[in-house]
DNA sequence: GCACTATATGTAACCGATTACATCTACTAT
DNA sequence: ATAGTAGATGTAATCGGTTACATATAGTGC
């Protein structure tokens, strides 16, 4: 006898229904193909029994997880948790849930197990990556599920990849500063390890060797408000003072708003920023901030679907690079005098 | 005859190790009932078909997904953000992943379906709940995993529950301004169905009450930056126009900020303003804010460890209130003229 | 030397679905 | 009337582990 407060399984229903277990199956997954007298006593009995198919179980028979891992690089951050909503919607349209993995903290972990446990077929059917620090070798294992590369990439790890125009982005950006007439442009910029870093510094000197220049002032900041804030003291100690900067990311461009206005310089009267991102603080900042905008949740739910387009048929290499464009607002003004 | 691209089998490292597939599964669980040449052997075959548990086969077994399951309403907010990196984190020290839903989203699926079906033991181990917004009903299932209610609650869903002391830190911010002087005090709610506002009103009022005071106006928002730069207009518009706010949130706090400061208002000289959460934005705000400190990732992990102790002996109704403190920056000044 | 116990390992049932294959029925074509 | 076929359903193998139970071996006490 089966306890009564046990979850009911496919073989209880198939018994009142009067059925096998093979015809609540397709009852279940492909109803075309039973007959309707028997598929309407088949949903009568999973009604009245409240049956749930175990997930478990079908997952083991299918040989899939029914989710995707996303690895991102700390989840506190916002800037990763609105692509992973992205990622989220485009997931369960499909039936899928998300997983996620702190790579940061996971990391410290014991040195064999950590991230690798969990690159695995069966712990998920597929992976996006967002944290282009991590060694690529991690994933060369033969059990390693597909990859989808989103917003940072990793150096030597083949596969497709969803990115925004880094180059372009930073590019406008001080396209729009050249334009006001600035010619002292300083550059604060993410870990130089860091590939959208590189990206956006090799914008940055597109632009300014148009015109024959170089930046007269670079900095490398963290991606915190806290280093933005921190470059408000490096700008000051320029001997040639900066009359515009552009910062890899809004939180630094608005900690060294913050920074600058405790020193007294005005923005944009003394100084110019252009940030990077458009997360939503930046239309609210005291001074509202010039910034590239990135559609976060866009790009997200790019990377999911692009992860089943290439779970169904793999596409190697395949790099998406999704547009970017400005956004002028109140921190980027004509230089004085000019 | 197997093809040799497949993930090896527990069988195959036990016909290498010239062991049973039960000494096999006994060393990787459970070794100190293996004897030390056994153990050796295995382990060593292990290392060479580079073996690895399949997760969905165990977690069949042993009826376990895994797995915690987060409800939030919102994926990109931050503020849910940081409190699911303390939820990851307490997670994986127990070798259970976190699989998160976004409940706003979800909700638009089919009505049936939707959340409901994600409810279930066969998905989840356990529930984290940050949504206060949702249907008590959808967690009577007998399906459904335990439940640990965090940061919100549901009103008639019994269980555990992790949560800020509201009330206290809404008293604790207007206290703050009392004791500045302030006597005419608005409040930015969130919105009024939200079990936040509803407790950090009972705050406020309580403060006030003590004075034989009651707020001079009130407005009602969305806790969005917007929704405290339309506050700006409300506080403008009142015949008596208060000398300070207490915002249910920094980021209406800081909205509220921009707001009046484009209107020519002087933060604090002419209006006071207090936020809550105390979100890393806060200390680099124009304006820096005076708040209510919340400690988000701790209130994660408090809620995941509290799950995984209600998970071993369930205890109903345990209620754990975390403490806030004030944290005055200079967002918040004495009344002039006082 | 014998019974008994502890330790180590193997055998096989089990978790709960899906699905290949077998079977049965009813109908069509010759 | 008979074979052939399509459609509906049942039977049982399968996914890959864990673990209760059985068995074998070595060690202990009297």
């Amino acid at each position: 006898m089966r306890d009564p407060e046990q979850a009911p399984r496919i073989h209880d229903v198939a018994k009142l229904a009067g059925v096998s277990v093979a015809t609540v199956s397709r009852v279940l997954s492909n109803p075309s193909i039973v007959a309707e007298r028997t598929r309407l006593a088949v949903e009568k009995a999973v009604a009245e029994t409240g049956y749930t198919v175990n997930v478990m179980a079908r997952n083991l028979r299918q040989q899939q997880v029914g989710g995707v891992l996303a690895l991102v690089p700390n989840l506190a951050n916002p800037f990763f948790s609105s692509i992973l909503a992205g990622i989220a919607d485009a997931l369960r349209e499909e039936g899928l849930s998300l997983l996620v993995l702190d790579t940061r903290r996971a990391d410290t972990g014991s040195p064999t197990g950590g991230i690798r446990s969990y690159l695995t077929r069966s712990r998920a059917d597929g992976l996006i990556v967002l944290d282009g620090s991590l060694d690529p070798a991690l994933f060369s294992q033969p059990s390693c599920p597909p990859v989808v590369q989103a917003c940072e990439w990793i150096d030597g790890l083949a596969g497709p990849r969803v990115l925004a125009d880094n180059a372009a982005g930073a590019r406008f950006a001080v396209e729009h500063l050249l334009g006001l007439g600035h010619r002292r442009i300083m550059h604060v910029t993410g870990p130089s390890e860091n590939t959208l870093s590189q990206s956006r510094a090799a914008g940055v000197a597109q632009a300014l060797a148009a015109l024959g220049l170089a930046p007269v002032a670079r900095m490398e900041g963290a991606f915190t408000l806290a280093s933005g804030h921190a470059a408000a003291a490096a700008l000051m100690a320029e001997p040639e003072r900066p009359t515009a900067v552009f910062c890899d990311n809004d939180e630094m461009a608005i900690g060294l708003m913050a920074g600058l206005q405790a020193r007294g310089l005005r923005v944009p009267d003394d100084v110019s920023i252009v940030g990077f991102d458009n997360i939503e603080m930046a239309a609210y900042a005291n001074v509202p901030l010039t910034t590239v905008r990135q559609k976060r949740a866009h790009l997200g739910r790019r990377a999911a679907e692009m992860l089943l387009a290439h779970r169904a048929a793999p596409k190697l290499d395949e790099e998406l690079i999704l547009p970017v464009e400005l956004v002028i607002r109140q921190s980027t003004a004509p230089l004085q005098g000019a």
